[in-house]
DNA sequence: TTATTAGTCTATTAAAATGGTAGGGAATAT
DNA sequence: ATATTCCCTACCATTTTAATAGACTAATAA
């Protein structure tokens, strides 16, 4: 499951994408507007914004804003930032590889299992953007 | 990511599986062939047993063996079992569901997603089962 | 320049989950 | 009867999760 840290990270981002028109969003609004705790939700934007996917501006007239067009946003980045891995088993993830204690991995058959679910979360997660998440009205 | 939990429970699995024809499997020679902590092990079969995965028999010439055939026994079902519910989210969820506060399901776009990496990852996970992740020799 | 606004940063904390341990008790075979 | 082996309950240490506190820095407007 996903933490509740993630789940946050995607009400704030399609908010943010939601209003992209009107400039910089409060982390205040977004906080009110999406029922999550300020402070909380502070640091996730932080973090966000760390990564490259978030820009800021401080001062009256500030606040968070998308930085790329929400298109080009991909679920899987938001997750694994977060969250980190998206696989099953550390000995079938991309991005956070680690060898299995215990485990020979050339004859263990859940090793390819789980490479098969990886592969089909990520033909979901890695081809879906923000965009394809947004509300539907 | 499975726990730990999980991970020992398909070790074990795993194990009678390939010795079947022993008869009863003691928790120890187990815990020693895949080097499981022993006492962990043992809260993890009873678990399996009280499930109905797994049978066990008492006293000298006892052990823990499966009490049907690993083709019979799908994956998904000793994850949830272990490790609850497989989907991203609880609203998605289908043996755990709950409704995800401060979210209308209704105009959710990630709900969709979610529902659809759930689907995918269903697709392996109950469509294989114990006999597909045995040791390949 | 000063007050105000708003994000930045570090640390702390409470609760829950995880991984593991301890030690009898109950059933069974010899 | 006794040795063997699983059963059961409780406990513990560590890590993770979710949230909070408060001081600090940068930008803006009066």
């Amino acid at each position: 499951m996903l933490s509740k840290k993630t789940q946050y990270a995607f009400h704030a981002l399609t908010y943010l994408a939601e209003n992209q028109d009107k400039g910089p969003v409060l982390i205040s609004e977004i906080s009110e507007e999406r029922k999550i705790s300020l402070k909380f939700l502070e640091n996730i934007l932080l973090e966000l914004k760390k990564s490259g996917i978030l820009g800021s501006k401080k001062g009256k007239g500030g606040g968070y804003y998308l930085i790329k067009p929400p298109e080009e946003i991909g679920l899987a980045k938001i997750i694994r930032l977060l969250d980190g891995p998206i696989a099953l088993l550390p000995c079938v993830s991309l991005n956070y590889y680690e060898r299995c204690e215990n485990c020979q991995e050339e004859i263990c058959g859940l090793n390819v299992v789980m490479s098969e679910v990886r592969d089909n979360t990520l033909k979901v997660l890695e081809n879906k953007s923000l965009k394809d998440v947004l509300r539907k009205h």
